[in-house]
DNA sequence: ACATTTTAATTGTCATGACAAATATAATGA
DNA sequence: TCATTATATTTGTCATGACAATTAAAATGT
């Protein structure tokens, strides 16, 4: 049983986050979005709230500090975003969005729509219910484990 | 709703699927493990049937043919494992475990389960099982749309 | 038998994740 | 105030995923 991979938890997840991810990938390339899933994340957090900072971001995302300048710099690159140190705590750079950034929006979220009805296919609202609250238990525990 | 990325499936089964793997690596340092989670998967399928081909594990555990010819390569530098052309059809290169390979078997089944255990606490055997129904459906789902 | 197509593996490139180390600034304590 | 500590960001390195291009060998069609 447990020496079988297929039966552990964290393999399966991450085999369908893989395809899940790949499943974006094949619907952005048809759409020719040149932005990737993980730009997406970061555009969606200032969609929610401009001038976040890095740290923010990376938090709410769950993303690395480091990983998140990155990603932030490359769209910066493309024009979808902007950088300021703050004023009040230089330390700190918030991100803002830059009216590329705005533009595309409507597009990503209708990728996102796609590929979740691809996914959910023949899957009850309840059974999406139940998958939801059960990824936000496993989340949460790691989440404790973690810290 | 629809535009609140943690109502989307996609999305909070790669933050899990992050998490778990951050949470894996936790207990990797923690033991001293040199074999990364992705480099586990490969044995993993090598330890189920010895010989497999770089193909036949691509495909099993659904990498990336380029991917799985480098992780093999790095096991076999680490020498966990050899690589030999096949008789047969001298396309394929057959994978096969070396001593070293074997003899890590039950120390990364224990960190499988250790994982394992820190994010199902809590979640019933019934919960688990719904969740592993749903998450194979949608496994499914996906693989008919990307084939 | 030979040309074409298919298959298996490899290599290269870019994006990202994990993690460590470095840098800059702020906050804190003696 | 000055030294120490903490915080925010950045940079570097390695492992991996996606994808394209390449190479080598097999299979196929005529």
């Amino acid at each position: 049983m447990q020496d079988n991979l297929e039966n552990i938890v964290n393999h399966r997840v991450s085999i369908v986050a893989v395809l899940m991810k790949r499943q974006i990938f094949k619907i952005l390339s048809k759409k020719e979005l040149k932005v990737t899933p993980d730009q997406w994340v970061v555009l969606y957090y200032l969609w929610q709230h401009n001038g976040l900072s890095i740290g923010e971001i990376a938090k709410q995302s769950k993303k690395d500090f480091a990983n998140v300048t990155r990603i932030v710099d490359k769209l910066i690159k493309m024009e979808y975003l902007t950088k300021k140190r703050d004023k009040n705590d230089s330390r700190k750079s918030n991100v803002f969005l830059q009216p590329k950034g705005n533009a595309i929006k409507e597009d990503i979220q209708n990728c996102w729509k796609e590929a979740s009805d691809i996914a959910l296919k023949g899957i009850s609202k309840i059974e999406q219910e139940q998958l939801m609250n059960i990824l936000t238990k496993i989340e949460n525990n790691i989440l404790i484990d973690l810290e």
